[in-house]
DNA sequence: AGACTGCTTGCACGCACGTGCAACAAACGG
DNA sequence: CCGTTTGTTGCACGTGCGTGCAAGCAGTCT
């Protein structure tokens, strides 16, 4: 129990000299005020240092107003981009946003949930492969408004943004014939991630529609480390891979320096990769990875979109489900013709 | 105003057959309840599915448990790395972190921090390198506890973290000297934070006395791309350095990619290069990056544990100001000998 | 003048919770 | 058996705020 210390509507009634009611309807808007007592009442909130107490506002209205995020592993790449315009486009909306990291597998994870739940976060955004669906569960029992990214999730209430995962596979593969490669290869982890899967089904189904087979590999976590350990099972054989799909740019960032520095293999001539997110490294000119760019911004507009718009109207609305395109973005980790 | 949706103390009361005050007393710890009250409440509160409400006990106990992260340039890897592990040690000590993003310079990032103090958050960690004061009072003012990173801020109350910037330079200056360079440079982005501005000095001043100078070069935002254009400006002349002192790793990332890529020098054998940081990519086999890794975990313990003190001894404690070593990681940047 | 409208304002209640105080029961010592 | 202590429980009030309701008030119309 702190010492007391924020004003409260109250003290600024007093000074402004009119009910409290008068101040709480001056920072409610569409409320009743007149100009003059408006006036006086935000000039003695300005001169007292008065800010809505969103805590007791939240009580009453039965909204707080807090979205909360759920996030694993943020201090990768493209988390920490995805995560980064879903904070700014929450903060435009008027809304805030509550962490939540899942890192840990402890039971730090369900304590910091049942965190949010008790702040009466009105919705959670879950960018997380975690497989947990007792998470999902328990956001909607609470009536928490629902946005899963990249996970697929077959109960009906939130809202589902993907990509076209397993699309991406027939494009690239495309790519790789056009470029003469005919040893296929698909490098993944072992996360086993919906979206992640996606990609490998895709490439593979592809693949086998043209006749060809495709050398699946998957070792561990979805990392640069991971990408390195791929490579040395993918190199250490007769007839080494011509083209590899990775099934994220970290894991290729990894695969190429492994392929380059330690089995001597040149990129593009005697070997095509190509990536998934769009990182920043794969801008680098160590890598110039041709990959396939997630649409971070849309991504988080049109979480945000949907989670404020069911703010007004309330019913359960139509779309639940939204399928993104990944771009493909060509840089020169495949070669154009045939070598 | 939605519908209600959750259930309260009162439900749970009257489903057990007892007073509210009963329920209250059971989730308040060190509370008199006997063992069978409190039974019949936790079996009730299950069924129900009842959660305390945060809002409403913050609201009494003039504490909220939020903590809010003001953080700009999240998607880089250094953020990303403390964030993380910010919000992981803030969850095990049963906090809950609050996020405001002040990538955007509009008004966007004052109406988020008004959002946090409007929530009573207990307390603010600052790790960005807005420069702006106002911030800092505002949250001082409102009686928020505050933990400045990385920044300087002579105003007393706020626990300061820093590192040993200045001495940095010291060390890597020995290492150059010792791999026989003498032409020395110093590649620093325009962003002038204190730590930034830290290392140069440390640097200048130690070469200063050893009667070496220091070629300084500062350039853009401090990230990849104003590596490049550092690497451009160093290396375009007829002297070209063989020591390059880098503020950042993703400077030094920026600047070894055009350094090797574009003039084909050779990295470290004709030129050496160190940063600071430490993070992921430095230790990726295109870089192998010799550099200072910052302390992260002991960075967010420390302010951790230092926000939880002083929530049960309330008085202003004595240790306001931290500064940790940044410890040398070598790696294959900079030579060994002379050659 | 009187009735009516439209706008503003204060009162009082409720939101979900913590907690001091007194009532009460049980246990205990004499 | 009675006085005292200990532990538990309910009542009532307070936290800061939003809002329905009715009173007040000025202006307009009949």
């Amino acid at each position: 129990m702190r010492s007391k210390i924020f004003v409260s509507a109250q003290e600024v009634a007093e000074r402004a000299g009119v009910s409290r009611s008068a101040v709480s309807r001056t920072f409610t808007p569409g409320a009743s005020v007149s100009a003059e007592t408006r006036e006086r009442v935000l000039h003695a909130a300005e001169e007292l240092g008065y800010h809505v107490n969103h805590l007791a506002r939240g009580l009453m209205r039965n909204e707080s107003g807090i979205v909360c995020l759920i996030v694993s592993e943020v201090a990768t790449p493209y988390r920490s981009a995805l995560l980064r315009e879903l904070t700014l486009q929450l903060q435009n909306a008027g809304k805030v946003a509550m962490f939540i990291n899942t890192d840990r597998s402890d039971g730090s994870v369900d304590r910091a949930l049942q965190q949010a739940i008790r702040y009466r976060a009105d919705a959670s955004v879950i960018l997380s492969g975690l497989p947990d669906k007792s998470i999902t569960q328990l956001c909607l029992r609470n009536g928490q408004r629902l946005v899963l990214i990249n996970r697929d999730d077959d109960q009906p209430g939130p809202l589902r943004i993907n990509l076209d995962d397993d699309e991406a596979g027939g494009r690239i593969l495309t790519a790789f014939v056009r470029a003469g490669c005919h040893r296929l290869a698909f490098a993944n982890s072992e996360a086993g991630t919906p979206s992640l899967m996606g990609r490998e089904r895709g490439f593979v189904a592809a693949a086998r529609a043209l006749g060809m087979d495709v050398t699946v590999e998957r070792h561990g976590w979805t990392g640069y480390e991971a990408g390195r350990v791929l490579a040395h099972r993918l190199l250490t054989v007769k007839e080494r891979p011509d083209a590899v799909f990775c099934a994220t740019d970290l894991l290729a960032c990894g695969f190429m320096d492994a392929a380059r520095h330690q089995f001597g293999v040149s990129i593009p001539d005697e070997l095509c990769v190509a990536g998934f997110d769009d990182i920043e490294q794969a801008s680098w000119s160590s890598y110039e990875l041709t990959t396939f760019a997630q649409p971070v911004a849309e991504i988080a507009s049109r979480a945000v979109e949907w989670l404020t718009k069911f703010e007004r109207e309330d019913g359960q609305g139509e779309v639940q489900s939204i399928r993104l395109r990944a771009e493909l973005v060509w840089r020169k980790s495949i070669r154009a013709r045939k070598s």
